[in-house]
DNA sequence: CCAAAAGTGTTGGTTTTACACCCATGG
DNA sequence: CCATGGGTGTAAAACCAACACTTTTGG
């Protein structure tokens, strides 16, 4: 029941959004994390989030937020679950719309170069982290694995050519399991998602892999789902 | 990024919790609705909702808002997504979190007695809905047809004991495409999350079936997911 | 003993998995 | 011409859907 409207009746209260933005570095599946400067939990790791601004929704603070730590090229980008306990934050309530975004590797090294205070946290290896976000991080993990092979969330964590090995590297590193080859590569096609360009792998030994590009055709690919 | 914490900087802002309470009647998905006495939107139908209070979390404050309109058994709870789209409120900016809740329509019977300021409104004939809300109750069908094959969603819409033809109807429901018996059956079995009472039905004409309930080592349910 | 719905066995087709093999390239 | 990983054919296995049949009850 939505009751009377005095904004003097409302107490102090911030709404953030905060991204959970995973690559896949050196086969692992890694989020990036910035370091506190100040308290609370000052020193510690903390997703990269801010203030969602008067006039703006959740998704373009997201995609603000995005941009200011990494370009915003084919970027996925959902809203993934919103959290306000009442203690989360130490000094006042802050209801943060949590974002889960994925880039390639290779999109974010530019972002890292010159800026100490982000850093690439493999998800099996993560440090401390501040306020509740250890738990965001979880949860974000989880929405991936599900997603995996009913969306196509994998090639936004893949340059825009990449040979099936590289798509099958990226599945075994969420899912955690290997993965048998022929199968993986047959379901992959079945699916109609990716198509193969006439191109060939350059620069490595042995038999060149085909480059296979996203169907262009794929609605919704880059900007997340729905 | 975390910036300062200046409560008086904070813009007026109100949080609260809507909720999406889904059920089956007369073999159709229907969702309940509060009529809207006050303007905006006043006349229409909208979602049941409520600020969320100053010490209260998310899941509490949806839990409260159920308990309000029906009685808490085991209903299934959880939390959907989240709208905040400036202008979605006329006066303010209010940010709702959205949950979705599913009862069977018996223990709705109850709460909607005495109350004709509660209706039930079938999915697929909804009157007008004020503010976003058409738009959350889109998301929440979508959800639930979703999640139908891999969460024991369905048994939240139904007695503690209820048949594979009832359990059928309310798949086929959600779906809204007829599905087959057998293979239905098996499905349903093989999954481990029902197990034959001993027990039969009664009163009907004809054979009676065998009265089903949930596996009670079934994780999570009766409290949502996870 | 008939009608109607519950419940089960069997079959046929599709999909998935696993293994084996061939292909292409650098050294 | 050998080693290595890319790519494909095939056969076994698992899965799923549909039909037909049997079972159980009320009238």
């Amino acid at each position: 029941m939505i009751e009377a409207y005095d904004p003097a009746a409302f107490p102090p209260l911030g709404v953030t959004v905060d991204l959970v933005l995973m690559t896949i570095r050196d086969s692992r599946l890694a989020v990036l994390l910035q370091h506190r400067d100040e308290e609370p939990y000052k020193g510690k790791w903390a997703l990269p989030g801010g203030f969602v601004r008067e006039d703006e929704g959740f998704d373009a603070a997201a995609q603000r937020i995005l941009a200011d730590k990494a370009g915003l090229p084919g970027a996925w980008l959902e809203q993934l679950y919103s959290f306000g306990d009442p203690g989360r934050d130490p000094r006042m309530r802050i209801v943060t719309i949590a974002y889960f975004a994925l880039l390639p590797v290779g999109d974010l090294a530019a972002a890292l170069s010159g800026r100490d205070d982000l850093i690439l946290a493999p998800l099996d290896a993560l440090p401390v982290l501040a306020f509740d976000h250890a738990g965001i991080v979880d949860h974000a993990a989880e929405r991936l694995r599900g997603k995996l092979d009913y969306a196509p969330v994998a090639f936004a964590l893949l340059p825009p050519r990449f040979t099936l090995r590289a798509l099958q590297d990226v599945h075994e590193a969420i899912l955690g399991i290997r993965l048998n080859k022929p199968a993986f590569r047959r379901r992959m096609l079945d699916k109609g998602w990716i198509e193969g360009t006439g191109e060939k792998e350059t620069g490595g030994a042995f038999r060149p892999a085909e480059l296979f590009g996203v169907n262009p055709d794929l609605a919704g690919f880059g900007t997340g789902p729905s």
